[in-house]
DNA sequence: ATACTTGCAAATGATTTGCCAGTGT
DNA sequence: ACACTGGCAAATCATTTGCAAGTAT
């Protein structure tokens, strides 16, 4: 999406584009995975002026409601943000050696469609991934 | 696993028998569903003799790297532990409603099959369980 | 008797909230 | 101008850690 679709979706919501709201969405694009909100707050790396860490929350909470950022739990650590696509990736998490694997969209459908066929349950990766073992780990047992 | 037999574990591992540790194992199989630190500590309802929360922290810390409890993250919130079972049910939880599904292990099998053929992760879905809609939230849409 | 354990308090890490000044519309 | 926002500090929640006293073996 882009930052000019982005703005309007605040504004039709009666929101205001503020510069801090702009750095947040933009430093969520620049990241090649999702990060967490100290990283953001903190200018990921300097790319960018950093913020308030209680600002980047709300932020980032507004953006999350209004639909342009979603967020993640990658097990234990803080939560990770990310924003929202049309297709965003499914992620995999191995719980050994941290490895976070994006699968594309409809990777999972498969599993989808059997959780759903055995419990009428409709599974959904992006808030909370799955996590397990990579195919790495999986193979040299680990310490 | 009867108390023996944990008892049993502990020992072979070096480790002592108290009365907190066969507290929070108590507690833990008397309650129908994973708990969390805080409820174990507060005496399950006053069902068992309340104790300090850095110990039942601790211990159960040590009684799952004993394999005797495993704890899981169903979301948000705290995170929740059970005893270890021989086949543990995997859980499903629902993001709206907050329900826990409890399923017989071996049901997300096929699931488990699909993902390890596309991407050759083996997923677990012990620690951090399936989140998505159940069937209720799934039918009314909700607010 | 000797280590492992506990309880209590304080520290940590993540996130939220109160409050007043700042700024987008 | 007005209400939404941002920054800063303090509060909260979950969990961990330090330490002296307690207890299982």
């Amino acid at each position: 999406m882009s930052a000019l679709a982005a703005e309007r979706v605040l504004r039709r919501r009666g929101l205001r584009v503020s510069t801090a709201r702009r750095l947040v969405l933009e430093a969520l694009h620049a990241a090649d995975e999702p990060v967490s909100a100290e990283v953001i707050a903190g200018g990921l790396a300097g790319r960018f002026p950093r913020s308030d860490l209680a600002s980047v929350y709300r932020n980032l909470e507004t953006l999350e409601r209004v639909g342009l950022v979603r967020h993640l739990h990658l097990g234990h650590g803080p939560g990770r943000y990310a924003p929202a696509e049309d297709a965003p990736p499914d992620y995999l998490v191995c719980e050994d050696c941290g490895t976070l694997v994006a699968v594309p969209a409809g990777t999972l459908d498969a599993a989808r469609d059997a959780v759903r066929a055995a419990t009428g349950f409709v599974a959904s990766f992006a808030h909370v991934p799955l996590t397990g073992t990579c195919a790495g780990c999986a193979g040299c047992a680990g310490t």
